[in-house]
DNA sequence: GTTCTCACA
DNA sequence: TGTGAGAA
């Protein structure tokens, strides 16, 4: 299994997601009705997000605080989707597993939020 | 204990 | 966007 199926597989339930990105629930379950995320579902309907999932919700809260509306931010979250297609990064499980539990495993910062965040977002975008 | 959907003094 | 109800 490559590094591009690990990222798309659902495993993360809202609540999890909810630390990640700083967002709320409700806000989540928002952005999926404007459908900037797919979440996959599990059996009891409950819904899971993979590691794509969860970099385009830190991508849509960026671009909402840059006062960008859902219509903005469906906009530029299409336009990045072409014009991300060739550059994608390579990396090998080893990196892909170390990144996660060091990220994971990060104490939270005074203002709560998990260092995760960040660092997450680099990570997919170049290295 | 969590999450889901739906509705709103 | 938040909150609470009722169910799973």
């Amino acid at each position: 299994m490559d590094v591009d199926a690990r990222k798309r597989l659902p495993l993360f339930p809202i609540g999890i997601v909810q630390r990640l990105t700083g967002l709320s629930a409700r806000q989540i379950r928002y952005y999926e009705q404007h459908e900037l995320v797919h979440p996959a579902r599990s059996e009891g309907n409950q819904r899971l997000f993979s590691f794509v999932d969860v970099e385009r919700l830190l991508e849509v809260r960026t671009l909402l605080d840059e006062g960008l509306n859902m219509a903005g931010v469906k906009a530029r979250l299409a336009k990045r989707q072409n014009r991300r297609r060739s550059d994608s990064a390579e990396l090998t499980d080893e990196q892909v597993y170390q990144h996660i539990r060091q990220g994971l495993l990060e104490p939270r910062t005074p203002s709560g939020v998990s260092e995760f965040q960040g660092d997450l977002f680099r990570f997919y975008r170049k290295h």
